[in-house]
DNA sequence: TCAAAAGTGTTATTACTACACCCATGG
DNA sequence: CCATGGGTGTAGTAATAACACTTTTGA
């Protein structure tokens, strides 16, 4: 009896959302080589024997992208066996968060190679690769409405108003003013700031901060975040 | 510049629950081989070359226990470097329940290496597989709140007390029998059978069985089930 | 007739929804 | 002084939580 083929091929793709003025954004790449040279992917490649998941994730993200994610976690395995033309190759996929800072550097550097699009402006796309931003979307929809994740793509400071816009976007959905603040003030994990900032135009804002510290207390006390 | 070594090798991993008469059961096989020979492990193996990922896992399934679940989820993949002391093993673990009546016969069989244990008295266990159990927990938890994922649990017909036990049971808290029953019938997810069972003491309890399909055309129209 | 589990309604409290006007600033 | 976006309260409605007695059966 000799021993069968188990040489199956490991890797990792990143699902790397950013937010900005109202849009949410993903980064892709374009591929070099073959199979679908020229296409869009996900940024990603193998991990190396030595190196786990998600140090994978994070070293192809900055070998690749420079980007450095806020908020990085693990989404789902991907192993359909056709899903890579040439072998067999499964994927773990990781979904990440970044601020609207880092973001601005990266798309900004200006890499040859990589770029952010619309997440309602996708171009075709590599592989399974459709299928796997679909289900990080997917994730991105549900956590924000019971884990208050959100905030990793916003800046350290923002107006509050800027945070149900990013809510507004990514549900797709208006929200009542008055009633989102209440009840998102209402969890007490955000702390106003004693400045504030002046857009173009319009009153100026009071700047709010998420209190980590105290979200992750209130969590192991029991507390619920839930925002529908 | 020569290749690096890529070989990292795949597994998949099963966490499989059964419910009876108010306990959380979890099937688990006794190594026949080092490492960790002799201890309790999650049921698993190698994934081939020619099957995808819940394939693999549904052979392992078949081949180690004899179980057929009928419930089978993607639950997490466990890839830290040294979670198995001899060679590079990524692990995608999956999360099955199934019912009493199929559970009752894989306990019964007899077989070899095959064990249930309660979830709250769990021998020792091989590599990573306590921290994976403990997932398949939480998630089991979780989608109990948002999911009748529960009914995977219980026979096609139950008395509805049944179903209210089983809550308790894996929750680990007292629900109101009356609001609970209220809300959870309130879904219309549940039909109710002209049958009765006489159970050994007390008054016969009305059968009830899972409408799948006006659950998954009501969930298509926004219905969000929710029990806490 | 007793023990055991099934079945059933009402009320108080809390959370949610809908809704419109004034405020502070820059141009 | 006008345009723009920030900031605020109330009332009706719906959902939730708390709570105890009656019914049906087998022994």
């Amino acid at each position: 009896m000799s021993s069968p083929d188990y040489s199956i091929k490991l890797t990792v793709d990143a699902v790397v959302f950013g937010y900005r003025e109202g849009q949410l954004f993903l980064a892709l790449i374009n591929r070099k080589y073959e199979p679908f040279r020229g296409q869009w992917a996900l940024p990603g490649g193998f991990v190396l024997p030595d190196e786990d998941l998600e140090g994978a994730v994070q070293r192809e993200l900055r070998e690749e992208t420079g980007i450095q994610t806020r908020f990085l976690e693990q989404l789902y395995t991907f192993g359909a066996v056709e899903r890579d033309p040439r072998q067999r190759i499964v994927s773990v996929a990781y979904m990440g968060l970044l601020r609207p800072s880092d973001f601005q550097i990266v798309a900004s550097t200006d890499a040859q190679d990589v770029a952010w699009f619309r997440v309602d402006a996708l171009p075709p796309l590599a592989f399974d690769h459709s299928e796997i931003i679909q289900m990080g979307l997917q994730r991105l929809r549900n956590k924000l409405t019971y884990e208050p994740i959100g905030l990793n793509l916003l800046d350290e400071k923002f107006p509050f108003s800027d945070l149900e816009r990013l809510y507004a976007t990514i549900l797709n959905r208006a929200f009542d003013r008055r009633n989102f603040r209440k009840k998102f003030l209402g969890f007490g994990i955000l702390t106003e700031l004693p400045e504030k900032i002046s857009p173009d135009k319009g009153r100026p804002a009071s700047l709010y901060t998420f209190d980590r510290e105290r979200y992750e207390t209130m969590q192991k006390e029991g507390f619920l975040f839930d925002i529908r």
